[in-house]
DNA sequence: GCCGTTTTCGGCCCGACTGTTTTCAGTCG
């Protein structure tokens, strides 16, 4: 059983939670927590470098212990800490935890009066318990009850393009800026914040509590409040005065990892760095701008999508930052579909659409046979479809079409479609639609096998998931990435915000390994375009440049990769 | 548990809101 980066953040979560409990020394824990969101964002795997002999890179937070304990999880799945932990505690109280309003306080008072679970939680709140606990009043105990039998454990996050049709309005009515992991562009969204510049904090806030979708106030105080819609999504407000913009933009994009970070820098500087400004003792050096916060500590600009600690002010120190790929870079989308197979429009609608998206060529790519609930194409209709692009190509003006397929990737790693076909496109897409489920050797040697095929360009959203609804299938994604790079071929970034695959860290681990990614819509009507902006906020978070995307290339650029691919599959 | 152009020991980000705790702890972001 492969232990991934994931198994072993998990871990060191657990440790950290079970060590929460048992009050011991919070820095001790934060190095836990530190450690669990290192692992996790990392696009090497750990347990397989190891399992070659490997060394483990130095990783910022991590010293000798938490190496050791990587090591031990990476072949054991567990450690002696928390399987030591696991012993001191009923198996399940960490879910208690994740309720809101409880922290390791409460449940260590739960569990003296032996409420261990959910469970024992929702029976000792019938029963009327849980105000005579220390530390808890009627008002907290009716907070947890409400709250555990809403399930509200399983804290609810929306995909970023859900979260942007709550986030957008309410922004325009409290006429303030969207903060928070939503600016940063991260896949999905546990809550919305809300930045507004007023002199007058009682006014933003009664525009808030006024909106019409506010279906409960959860906190009200002079600069800050939140309040819940109805669509469940919890909204949070800050009003700061016009000369702490930037700081408190600064202060509420986050990601919390980053923020500690910089205030450290600040300290090291003998700077005080808060939502309200820079420091220096009584006086404010800076604050009004963002760029001000981040030269106060020596650094320059750093793009909302990087603020993950993950190693961008180390390279902003060296002036090494990436500079990222723009939507407006895109020249063209190498995935759509059309009425053909399970698309919505014509060709020629697809093609005049992604015109008025300001994109200079199109790929139609619909579903190849075996895709029968997609009615996906037999050789016949392919052909039909090259003619008709053909002559579209002939006719419309300021958009290009190329002539592509979305080829089914058998589960013995075969195409869909015989080569004779495939070789009289412009380009071909592979993708997994079936066999979700088969072990991870099987499933990196199918797609291996796929990457071999002379006519392959682009691997289609590589791990199959669907964000909230399917696990990505098990497959070793580093042996893909060098597959592609030593046959010449690209990864797709599926944009369709269900997917975003690949996900960030794999888009880092492309870059690192240096095969393109293509952006692609797999747009299915002619309103499909818009999801670019989703798939480049992910490209940005996985820190890829223009240099590094496939479809940033003009036309002509393309065509000879393109060729370039195919000759070399052919020698 | 980590870490060092003040430190190998003694620090470790900072502030708001709530509820119950009579002066502040717990939780959250």
């Amino acid at each position: 059983m492969a232990v991934h980066n994931a198994d072993i953040a998990a871990a060191f979560e657990e440790i950290a939670d079970l060590l929460e409990l048992g009050d011991e020394n919070p820095f001790r824990i934060r190095a836990y927590r530190n450690a669990a969101r290192v692992v996790g964002g990392l696009s090497l795997d750990l347990a397989a470098r190891l399992a070659e002999g490997g060394e483990l890179p130095k990783l910022p937070g991590i010293g000798e212990d938490l190496s050791a304990k990587i090591g031990e999880i990476a072949a054991t799945g567990t450690c002696k800490l928390l399987e030591k932990l696991r012993g001191r505690f009923p198996a399940g109280i960490t879910e208690l935890l994740r309720l809101p309003g409880i922290g390791p306080k409460r449940v260590r008072a739960l569990h003296e009066a032996r409420i261990d679970s959910l469970e024992d939680l929702r029976r000792a709140a019938r029963a009327g318990q849980l105000p005579a606990l220390p530390g808890f009043g009627e008002k907290t105990a009716q907070r947890i009850q409400d709250a555990a039998q809403a399930q509200l454990g399983a804290a609810r996050r929306f995909k970023l393009a859900v979260a942007a049709q709550y986030a957008e309005p309410l922004a325009k009515h409290v006429d303030g800026v969207v903060a928070g992991s939503y600016r940063r562009m991260k896949e999905t969204v546990g809550d919305l914040d809300f930045l507004v510049v007023s002199d007058d904090p009682e006014k933003a806030t009664a525009r808030l509590i006024g909106y019409p979708e506010v279906r409960e106030v959860l906190a009200r105080g002079t600069t800050r409040s939140s309040v819940r819609l109805a669509s469940g999504i919890q909204a949070d407000l800050r009003v700061v005065p016009p000369t702490s913009f930037g700081a408190a933009l600064h202060y509420f994009t986050g990601s919390k990892a980053h923020n500690i970070a910089v205030r450290k820098l600040g300290i090291a500087r003998g700077l005080k760095i808060n939502e309200y400004g820079v420091w220096r003792g009584e006086r404010r050096i800076a604050g009004e701008t963002e760029q001000s916060v981040y030269a106060a500590v020596g650094l320059p600009y750093i793009e909302p999508e990087l603020r993950e600690n993950q190693g961008e002010l180390e390279a902003a120190r060296v002036g090494a930052l990436p500079r990222l790929v723009r939507l407006d870079d895109l020249r063209g989308d190498l995935h759509a579909h059309t009425r053909a197979t399970d698309g919505r429009a014509s060709a020629r609608e697809m093609a005049l659409a992604a015109k008025a998206a300001g994109l200079q060529y199109l790929a139609i790519t619909d579903h190849s046979r075996r895709l029968a609930m997609a009615r996906g194409l037999d050789s016949r209709r392919l052909e039909k479809q090259m003619d008709e692009i053909d002559d579209l190509n002939g006719e419309l003006s300021g958009i290009a079409l190329l002539k592509g397929i979305e080829v089914d990737i058998l589960e013995d790693g075969a195409l869909d479609l015989p080569d004779s076909i495939l070789r009289k496109l412009d380009l071909v897409v592979a993708a997994v639609h079936s066999g979700f489920k088969l072990s991870r050797a099987r499933q990196t040697e199918r797609i291996l096998a796929a990457l071999d095929n002379p006519c392959v360009h682009v691997l289609a959203h590589p791990s199959g998931r669907l964000i909230g609804e399917r696990q990505p299938y098990d497959v070793d994604m580093l042996a893909v990435m060098r597959k592609a790079r030593e046959r010449g071929l690209a990864l797709e970034l599926n944009a369709h915000p269900d997917r975003l695959d690949l996900n960030e860290v794999h888009c880092r681990m492309a870059k690192d390994e240096g095969v393109p990614v293509a952006i692609a819509s797999d747009a299915h009507g002619t309103d499909g375009f818009g999801v670019l902006r989703y798939g480049v906020g992910q490209a940005r978070r996985g820190w890829l440049e223009k240099k590094d995307v496939l479809n940033a290339r003009p036309l002509a650029e393309l065509r000879r990769w393109l060729a370039r691919a195919s000759a070399k599959a052919k020698r």
